[in-house]
DNA sequence: TTGAAAGCGCTAACAT
DNA sequence: ATGTTAGCGCTTTCAA
């Protein structure tokens, strides 16, 4: 007789054999009494269920797992569970896929793209798919990933259609923020950048770029920034000597570091100077003043990369990009210039 | 012959079966060349891994994890993923754990203390050990899931050494709060407080009643609050009916929700009022002005928590409840009363 | 209605 | 150094 047990080191403590040994009966019929089929014998289920809440077993997800061949979960990797903003897709996420009946596990890359492709594979490899929210691989990276960790889903980056993909039209975004500072008379206006290898803020610069042909007579100017508080708060600085009225920040949190290094140095806003930022996460509307941001319904789009990810996991998945355009939330941080 | 397979639907593309076959090797040589145990032939090893880069195969974790009857995986479960003080616990323990090669999987509540023993139960039914963040739930409920989830740790809860416990000293903390307002000469100071049921924020209403006797000229009135922006928005009305000079928020959140009002409202701070917080967010720096409040190393607190998981893997766990004592962050939010 | 047993993909003990 | 095989805890087919 070869090949014992392989056990490492604990297993767990009650199994369905126990649970079936104390009760009498078979594996299989506790097995069915767990998932309520096959008709059970009344009295014999009862026995079985009072075994059960005695011992206080609950069976092993992972044994499930294995012998069903799916565990209804599903894992996210986020690269920085931080920003606020990806709570709130997430949000948006974990409630469509509680309603499906799955379950939601996260992780979190830290903004390292060198960790990410082994996070999502090892997540992958517990669980039935993936999404990914804006992962910082690059994109040959992301391409060769995704085969790999299938069904998947991904959330602002694009895929050439190797798998599902929901994005936030950001070119279209900050167009209507510049617009937006552009009508209130601005004509200097800076944009402070995100990561620079970012498709988010990749597509914000081709929105700028657009913009500085239809509207030449204003200035758009780029300062390389980061996606921090302190990012914004140490732009001041920089954005002084450019000698602009109006800020287009990479995204909130950038806006709000920048407001509180504002506040401290006197410049008032908006009246010295229009700040505005880019997700709308809940904050933006109680800073002071509140935040003058490009918003789009994020938790609907949680939602829709929900859908999105089941629909991978079907025979007909939907490879067409989804597209959600922004709006702009107009607060007290922007103003006409005088 | 009975018992055919029972899988229900998708089962791994490639297997370690596959592998084997086409490499024309046994399952045990592939295992051991994954694993990098047992000498293997370096020519066969290498026909192994060309094989696994072909067929672009990554072994299933779930398998792994029963085989072995551990997952190098633990799970953590926040209450409310959008409050930024988990982050920064989160991000330390992640942080310790990854040191000791281990994975965190994160779940969310979502606030919802029905579900938190379920989702508790199902983590840890998927990993080796879970740590339960603040959780909602009453201590009668929590006492009855630690056993059923050991080993497990818990945040901000404690557990009469029926696990590990690391907890930060609220009550310690809002004494320094508010003497630090006493000593400006405030009078007449509001508690904001939080959730009635969490002991959080029962600890912070231990320490006032302490401090009423000790400093019985000072009038600290509590109000009902919460733990939102939007509750700390919404605060005043009753805040102003008080006619107190200060407030201590149930936490930074609060306290930022409440500065936004003050700021429409017209009321300077800290020169028409004082604002204390409490958790030292990120954010806090930043407001403007910036907001004092009670801090403690939240990311150190996230590493002890590992530790105190980590010893409840082993024989001897650390049950001992362990303490963490705030300090106060003073900066630009409170002011002498003049 | 119930039980026996095969098999999910993997690891490690044992034999060679 | 490599292969054979039992077994991790579960589900389900098949037989009774």
């Amino acid at each position: 007789m070869a090949g014992k047990r392989a056990r490492t080191t604990p297993t767990r403590p009650t199994t369905i054999t126990d649970i079936a040994r104390v009760a009498g009966v078979s594996k299989a019929t506790v097995s069915r009494v767990l998932n309520g089929v096959g008709t059970v014998n009344d009295e014999l289920a009862r026995r079985v269920r009072e075994v059960i809440d005695e011992l206080g077993y609950t069976p092993s997800q992972t044994a499930r797992s294995l012998s069903l061949g799916i565990s209804r979960t599903v894992g996210v990797l986020v690269p920085d569970l931080g920003n606020p903003m990806f709570h709130q897709v997430l949000n948006g996420f974990n409630r469509a896929a509680a309603r499906d009946g799955y379950h939601v596990v996260v992780a979190d890359s830290f903004e390292d793209p060198e960790r990410e492709a082994e996070l999502a594979q090892d997540l992958r490899d517990r669980t039935d798919a993936v999404a990914l929210f804006a992962p910082r691989m690059t994109r040959i990276s992301l391409l060769a990933l995704l085969p790999r960790v299938a069904p998947v889903a991904v959330f602002n980056r694009t895929t050439g259609k190797n798998a599902g993909s929901v994005l936030i039209d950001y070119r279209e975004g900050v167009i209507l923020v510049a617009r937006h500072l552009i009508e209130l008379g601005h004509r200097r206006i800076v944009f402070l950048a995100g990561p620079a290898d970012s498709r988010s803020n990749w597509e914000r610069e081709k929105g700028l770029t657009d913009l500085r042909e239809t509207e030449p007579e204003v200035e758009i100017i780029d300062l390389a920034c980061g996606h921090s508080f302190e990012d914004g708060y140490n732009a001041w600085p920089a954005l002084r000597e450019t000698g602009a009225t109006a800020v287009i920040a990479f995204n909130d949190v950038v806006a709000l570091g920048l407001l509180g290094r504002l506040a401290e140095e006197k410049v008032v806003v908006p009246d010295q100077m229009s700040v505005a930022g880019f997700d709308d996460i809940p904050f933006s509307r109680y800073s002071s003043p509140s935040l003058t941001t490009m918003t789009s319904r994020l938790s609907e789009i949680g939602e829709r990369i929900w859908t999105v990810l089941r629909a991978e996991m079907t025979a007909d998945p939907i490879r067409e990009p989804v597209m959600f355009s922004p709006a702009l939330a107009v607060r007290r941080s922007t103003k006409e210039l005088r």
